[in-house]
RNA sequence: CGGGGUAUAGCGCAGUCCGGUUAGCGCACCUGCUUUGGGAGCAGGGGGUCGGGAGUUCGAAUCUCUCUACCCCGACCA
């Protein structure tokens, strides 16, 4: 086969990059740093959101629209949150072009500058809880239960495909509730709608747990996340689910009379789920060939190559080709028949394991004399053959079989590069030799925290559900009562 | 924002040091024939303001100045 991917082996940061492209995923565009999804790679996302938006609304969430434009001032309203995002705003600063009389071409009008400037939204917390003010004076009108599909501007110094771009899609969920319990339990609960919905869904298995101070969201109390490992053994943070305390609530004073009579601020969650899970989707599982699609997210679950030679040999394969097409369909099962005579049976093989298409099947004229088909595993580059007979409830329960092994595959490689270490000459050799998650007692302090930096890894997050030991700090000694995860992440 | 690099056909590159025919090569594209069970072969063909601007020169892809864009490495981030 010809190479058109650089092996992982060789620059894993140029497959990756490589395999974006080649597979059709998404490009850069003309403008720096955002990219261009593609058709294929926007299917992927439609997948997704639609699977996600099914379980918000299982829970109880409706969607809604708010602005783009975000006024400067709201901004400022929570101290924390401006530090956050304050450094990577883009700005609209005026609302009108003219003709350039001395240079040409359009220039900015001077005479149309805006009063207040607007902030492109980097995240919508401000303006959705200075909406929420006018929406809630009881207790009665809570909780509200919001999630927006919306594009997002943050302009980072350096991007990637999918994994960071100045837009990036996603979803943002925006509650309010009366009681921090209340708060607290939906910060808990999405945070498990993601780890169930990308080791379901996508087949990457991930570590939940709890950000440190200095590693949470800006403005949140707390920050719940899902830390999913990829093949070259860095970390990469999924969604995010924030407890936001009564933050946002007092910034924009959002008050309401409790069941008590009393007025109290509103307690509000906020979390969310980018177009960067597609970037460790890809990461996650793909090899050298190309992208390894779980068939959950898969576009096209199976795809059927004729081979033929002659306009003759054509219309029998189409009919056995169009039955068990139908027969998928019917099962649920996404299907491309690819007759084009415009490719070659051998370039359509090769293109199809690029895209990762999970089952592949092949029928020619061997097939027809002998009443079978010639099926292929994207996940394991096994083939058969196999009787035409069954083949589509075949598949169904196949389809299935490819789901649990590319979790299964995953789970285990993880499992393999999760180390736990005592000391720090332990974790050093994890962090510079072997990669993945290090396991180790951390004492809790800021101190501590900044030396483990300077080895480039970060303090993942802190297990919620980590067993309970006795232990010592690897950098200052000091007792600990359970290990948090450090790797070096994306 | 610091350090390094690049800009020549849709993509990937050579040519630039040392200025001089009509700017090449691979892939892709188009036409024809032969092919079709793992990215086909042969023949023919089309496609370029050499990133923009200014300068030096009889002559600039090549030298000088300038602007712009992008890429890589760091600090920031989902």
């Amino acid at each position: 086969m010809a190479k058109v991917l650089t092996s992982k082996e060789e620059n894993y940061a140029q497959w990756y990059n490589d395999l974006v492209l080649k597979s059709g995923l998404a490009e850069n565009s003309a403008v720096r740093g955002c990219m261009v999804i593609k058709p294929y790679g926007y299917a992927i996302w439609e997948k997704m959101k639609e699977e996600l938006d099914r379980m918000f609304k299982a829970t109880g969430h409706e969607n809604a629209y708010f602005p783009l434009f975000i006024p400067k001032s709201f901004f400022s309203k929570e101290a924390e949150h401006v530090e956050g995002f304050a450094k990577e705003c883009a700005v609209v600063t005026h609302y009108r072009l003219k003709t350039d009389e001395v240079n040409g071409g359009l220039m900015v009008d001077p005479d149309a500058k805006l009063e207040e400037e607007l902030i492109v939204r980097p995240t919508s917390e401000t303006i959705i809880w200075s909406t929420y003010k006018n929406w809630v004076q009881s207790y009665r009108d809570l909780p509200i239960l919001i999630n927006q599909w919306a594009n997002v501007v943050r302009w980072e110094m350096r991007t990637r495909l999918f994994l960071r771009t100045t837009e990036f899609l996603w979803q943002e969920g925006h509650t309010a509730h009366a009681t921090q319990k209340e708060a607290e339990d939906e910060t808990m609960q999405m945070v498990n709608i993601y780890a169930d919905f990308s080791e379901r869904f996508l087949g990457i298995p991930v570590l939940v747990g709890s950000k440190t101070e200095s590693e949470k969201f800006a403005g949140a109390v707390e920050t719940l996340t899902i830390e999913a490992l990829m093949q070259d053994g860095k970390a990469l943070q999924g969604g995010t689910s924030h407890f936001l305390g009564q933050n946002f609530a007092k910034a924009f004073d959002v008050k309401f009379t409790n069941r008590e009579g009393k007025l109290d601020h509103v307690w509000a969650t906020s979390w969310g789920m980018t177009t960067r899970m597609i970037g460790a989707l890809i990461m996650a599982h793909s090899d050298n060939h190309g992208l390894v699609l779980p068939p959950r997210v898969a576009p096209i679950q199976v795809v059927i190559v004729p081979i033929y030679r002659g306009n003759d040999e054509l219309p029998p394969i189409s009919e056995v080709a169009n039955k068990i097409k139908d027969q998928l369909t019917t099962l649920g099962v996404s299907v491309k028949f690819d007759d084009r005579d415009t490719q070659k049976p051998g370039w359509k093989f090769a293109e199809y394991e690029l895209k990762g298409v999970p089952v592949r099947l092949a029928i020619g004229p061997r097939d027809i004399q002998n009443g079978t088909v010639e099926l292929a595993r994207r996940d394991t580059l096994e083939k058969k053959v196999m009787p035409q007979e069954g083949i589509a409830s075949y598949i169904k329960n196949l389809l299935e079989e490819i789901q649990e092994g590319i979790y299964r595959k995953a789970f285990d490689f993880r499992s393999d590069s999760t180390h736990r270490v005592d000391t720090w000459d332990e974790l050093v050799d994890v962090l510079n030799n072997k990669g993945g998650f290090a396991l180790a007692h951390w004492d809790g302090t800021r101190e501590s925290e900044d030396k483990i930096k300077e080895t480039k890894a970060t303090i993942r997050c802190i297990l919620l559900d980590a067993e309970q030991e006795e232990g010592k700090c690897i950098v200052s000694g000091k007792p600990s009562k359970q290990r948090v995860v450090i790797a070096k992440a994306y």
